[in-house]
This record gives C-alpha cells, structure tokens and sequence, in this order.
DNA sequence: GATATACGTGCAATCGTTTGCACAATTGTT
DNA sequence: AACAATTGTGCAAACGATTGCACGTATATC
C-alpha cells in the first residue's frame, strides 16, 4: 500500500527547502549539533508537522543495523518467562529496541532454526534464556561478534556475559530455614544436570549440606530428566519407596515441589505434617496451593531488565568484557514448611 | 560488522554465474517456475552451500513489506496471554512472518505509542489483544488500510475482524450447570462494561437467566472496574453483606472467582459448602486451589492461532470482508461447585 | 522456410537513509 | 589585508534485494 507511512525524509527536506542529508542529520542526536540552531527548529517541527517516521528497513539497509533483539525461550506458556520476557522488553525499548520473540521447546533444532531466521533478520544481538551448558550456539555468535547474553541459564564456554540467580545462595536458604525447624535429614529433587539451574541448584545443595555439617547423603538425591511436575512426582514417590529417613524436600523447582506433593498424598502422608517441602522461583499462585508453598523466589523481571542493559552495552561497547552476574534470590515462607 | 550475514545475493550470482536478478527468481517460490531448472538447482546449491540468507531489511526496503506483525496485549506477565501469544506466533511463523510484543499495561498513551513505533518498523499488520470497546486506533488503522485482527476482545467498530471466545456460550454452560446442581438464586460478579469480555458475559448472564426461567434479579449483579483479585473480594463482600438470598456466584474471570474465594472465607461461609462458584478462563493452577476451581475453559491457543491465520489471510487479500469468529469454550467442572 | 510466439535471462532503476567528501561562507590569525 | 581554520550544507554513492522492460534464442504455426 502506497500511503501506509508514506512520508520520507525527502519530503520533509523540501518542505523545509533542504537537502535530504540535512534532514537526517538533524533528526541524529549525533550530529544535530552540526546545524543551524534555527534550520534544526525548522527541520523538526516541519517533520512532527508531517509526522515522519524513519523507514527502518532503509536505516537498517544502509547501517547494517537492525535495532532489533533476538530472545530465545524455551516456551512462553511456562509461567517462568514472562517475567524474564516484561522485563526484557522493558530494557530494551527503553534504549529503542525491539525484541523478536522464538519459542524453542527445549529442541536442539528449532533453536538453531530461531537463530538463523533472526540473523537473517540482522538482529544486533541475541538474549538466550535456552542456553544448555554446552550449547555450541553461544560459541558460533561469539566466533562471528554478534553480542549474546545468557539469562536465567548460565553455560560452560568462557567469554560470554550472563545474568543469572544466584541458586547456591537460593539453596542455601532453603536449607537453612529447613535447619533452623529442626530438620537434619534433608533430601533433594534434583534437575536435570544438563541445565546450568539444575547443576548449580544441585551443587549448592551438596555444599550447603557439607558446609552445614548436616547429613548429606547420595542416596537422598533424586535426579530428574526434566524440570517437570511428572518428574517431581516419579523422583519424590522413588524417594519415599526407597525407604530413606529424611523430614524434608529440597524441589530443585517449583514444578518439582507439586509432584512432590502428590506423591506426600500418595504415600498416605502429609505435607508439613510427615515431610516439608520447599520449591524454587515463587511461580504464580503457589502461593494459593494447599499447603502454600515455601519457596525461593527469583527477581525474573530484574534478571530480564538487567539482560537487557548488559546487551545494549556490548552492543555500545564490542569488547567490553563478559561478566556473569548473579542476583540474589529471596527466601518465601508459607505453609509447605513447619518444625520436625 | 562487515562479516556478520555477509553472503548477498551477488556473490551467489557470481558463483553460478549469472546476474541477481536471476538468483532472486529462483529463490522466490512465485518466479521460480520461469527459469531453467538446470540454472535453478545449481543456485540453490550455491546459495545453500554458502548458507545465504536474504537481508530483510533490503527486501523490505525495495517490497515495502517487514514480513513483520505487530501484537499489542496488556500484560504478558498476566497468565492469560502467553498461550495467546503463543498460538500467534506458531501461526505467524508458519507463514514465515515473525512477531513484535508491545505490553500496554491498559495505559492507552502507550497503547498509541506502542503502534507507532511499530509502524514506524512497517508492520505489515496488526494483532490487538487491548481493544476497548470503544477503540479510535481500530478506525484509524482501517482507514490506513493497515490490517487488523482483534483476538480475546472485540470492539464495537465494525468493520474489523475479531477471534474471540464465545462468551454468551461460557456463561450458559456455568449457568446450567448450577442449574442442574438445583441452584437457583444465582449472583454474577460481572467485569468493566467498557471491555466486550465483561460486557458479553455480563449479557450472557441476564439472557440466560432469563432465558431459562431462572431468577434475574439486579441486586444479584456486582459490578467491578478491573478483572482482578481485589475487585472480585470487594464485590463479593458486598453481595453477602446486602443479605441478598444466592446460593451460587458466576464470576466473570477467574481472579474474580479468587477474590470470592476470600470473601466468603471472610464472612466465615464455606465454598462449596455454602455458596458455589464458578470462574472463567481456566488459568494455570485453578486446579491446584481449595477447592479447586469449576471454571469455563477459554481455547486460548487457538484464539491466538485463528487470529494469525486470519491475519495472514487478510495480508493475502486485502479487501476481504471482516469476520467476527468465535471459539467455542468448555465447562470444566471441579471442586468448587456442589450441590444445593 | 519465413514469421510469430514464448521463454529464459540480463539490464538498470528503485526503495529511503546515511555518510564521506567537497565546497562555499564565515570566522579567526598575524 | 591576506591567508588559514572552521563551520554548515549539498552532492552522490552506497546498502541488497526486487521487478518492469528489453533482447536474443528456441519453439510453434502456417
């Protein structure tokens, strides 16, 4: 459609009775300051006048810039992310980006899929909430300079920047608060290893045990194959079968924690009654469950915010250094926790 | 960067040996039929050999066309959205366009903002999940003859096509559910008038209240200026403390139905014991409650992905006529509802 | 076998911005 | 007062793809 946005820079420049270039320059930041105070005035008002929006495509053609982001999350639908996601898209539109979202299912290939398609797209860089530990994709965009920032998930290559929880100190509340009632023999639902969470939840859970001196043993720890209500539940009845003294649960995750409750119900037994449980990242409603779940809760909207300006300013500044930040998680007690 | 995405269409061309604009037909589905297929398989060779991937911002330059949407939604963070959202992508992406989020906050400055910085990238259309009823934006985006589709709300312009829940529909099945649970005086917490999801279900419930005979009585309808928590908790209060006879509440949303919840724990009453209620949306975890909620299951996906292939459809054929679709619901009976 | 038609490909203009270079006008220097 | 430095603006060439037009060759028509 020809009058869909139709106004140019050249329009404006003849209204005006100057050059294209002229125009441009002063509708840059950058070099406004090159022209005529009073040609500047002219040039703006007459463009607001019009109401001329720079045609992207064509900026973009010409700077090889897109002022695009590419984020990669596993699935939206999981109440984890968009939190991430708001906060994202906070940070980056306050700096003139735009994010262009890529649901990957935890899939290998549409992830690789979602990458090409946004460089396609020239997207000036790449926020990856998909990250597995050795995710060969972070290295190819580091290989080719395209700015990468990893969130909630962390990964094993050096040289790329990453905003994280801080889940040992998540864990160590969680085990603290559990120490503190009493308990003594704590077990684990573990993560998967191959996801930065899942590993890291699960060290901190093996130092925290270690450092606390309380009882840490193997057989306390549950592993799961995916961070998954199903798994929770299979890990958590496999615990109790096994027939294993232990007062408490340690969820790796949230999800974790609701199947660890179903198997508590299966058993016969009750959660806090028999056995407490805590869960981790404070998901939406956890706290209306019966019993309201103790958890750790993680500052997603920051994690997504603070993604985001770490993006903008490798975008600014190529080789500034990476860096991983952690941000500290936040202790939740409700009912799901009581005194041995 | 210079070797970001570096492969054009030229040096393909200069690979095989034939000129761009050559390659270019090849690689478009709709010309590719008008060159040698011999010359044509050894471009596709090359091109995939050399991983070229076409610039986007050229091609939207010269075509002035993003293969971009424009979505707008209130709140990704409400739970509501991400399987909309979801369903829009899926949808989008099948037809090789890609999304950009704009959260609104029901703010309507930002709203407008929102739409035009997403002009100002040449969206090639626009999906609207904020509409209020009485929405100026819709107008001015059919006479730019930009398209629009409205997914989860509708408006009153007409002219404009809309995926949406069917409402009427949803209430009824809550309604006669009670009904057939011997429920007879029944309260409605009705949502905004000024959003068709408060209005249609609010219409929904006088009509079917009087269509089935049952007791209409306006002092059995609350209002609220939000689908929220609160609101739900200060209507509910209010219909018990009028002393109004209601052994039932249909609410409008989901958290209307939470805030119920609270108010008749408050009044020292019990759910289902003493009063039913029923919600709607079917959000994650209204299962997980005490007592687990008896809401009207939305199709949100497919809401989402109806209003993608709409979209694309209207991109297709631009003057095709508008069409208001609706989805049928479903009553998802559980705890929170019993007998009278 | 001559002319008409279709076909496959090349040519070149174009989309709207940005930006290095050039040039004129102004200001500063001695 | 002559020359140098600075400043403000114009000029024109990109960026990479698409597409109407033209042209040469192969095929069809009689």
């Amino acid at each position: 459609m020809s009058n869909r946005n139709r106004v140019t820079i050249r329009e404006v420049a003849e209204r005006v009775g100057v050059h294209p270039s002229t125009v441009s320059r002063v509708l840059n930041p950058v070099t406004r300051g090159r022209i005529t105070p009073e040609v500047a005035d002219k040039v703006t008002t007459v463009a607001n006048e019009l109401g001329y929006r720079p045609n992207q495509a064509a900026r973009g053609l010409r700077t090889n810039r897109s002022s695009t982001i590419g984020v990669l999350i596993p699935d939206i639908t999981n109440p984890l992310f968009p939190p991430i996601i708001r906060g994202i898209e906070d940070g980056l539109g306050a700096n003139g980006y735009t994010a262009i979202l890529g649901n990957t299912d935890n899939v290998v290939s549409r992830e690789t899929d979602a990458v090409a398609t946004m460089r396609a797209r020239q997207v000036d860089g790449l926020i990856l909430a998909t990250a597995r530990r050795d995710d060969p994709l972070i290295a190819e965009c580091l290989k080719d300079r395209l700015p990468v920032v990893l969130v909630n998930r962390t990964a094993d290559t050096d040289g790329v920047s990453s905003i994280v929880n801080d889940d040992v100190l998540g864990i160590s509340l969680a085990v603290r608060h559990l120490k503190e009632l009493g308990h003594r023999r704590i077990a684990h639902i573990a993560g998967p290893r191959t996801l930065s969470t899942g590993n890291a939840r699960r060290e901190g859970f093996l130092s925290v045990m270690g450092a606390k001196e309380l009882l840490t043993d193997q057989k306390l720890i549950a592993e799961t194959n995916a961070f998954s209500e199903d798994e929770g539940l299979r890990a958590a009845a496999q615990l109790i079968s096994d027939g294993r003294e232990f007062t408490a649960i340690v969820a790796a995750n949230d999800l974790l924690a609701l199947g660890a409750y179903e198997a508590i119900a299966d058993a016969g037994l009750s959660c806090p009654g028999d056995i407490s449980v805590t869960g981790f990242n404070d998901m939406p409603f956890v706290d209306r469950l019966s019993p309201p779940l103790t958890t750790i809760r993680i500052p997603h909207y920051e994690l997504g915010r603070e993604a985001a300006r770490r993006l903008v300013e490798l975008i600014q500044t190529p080789d500034s250094p990476a860096r991983a930040t952690t941000l500290r998680p936040e202790l939740i007690v409700r009912g799901s926790t009581a005194e041995v």
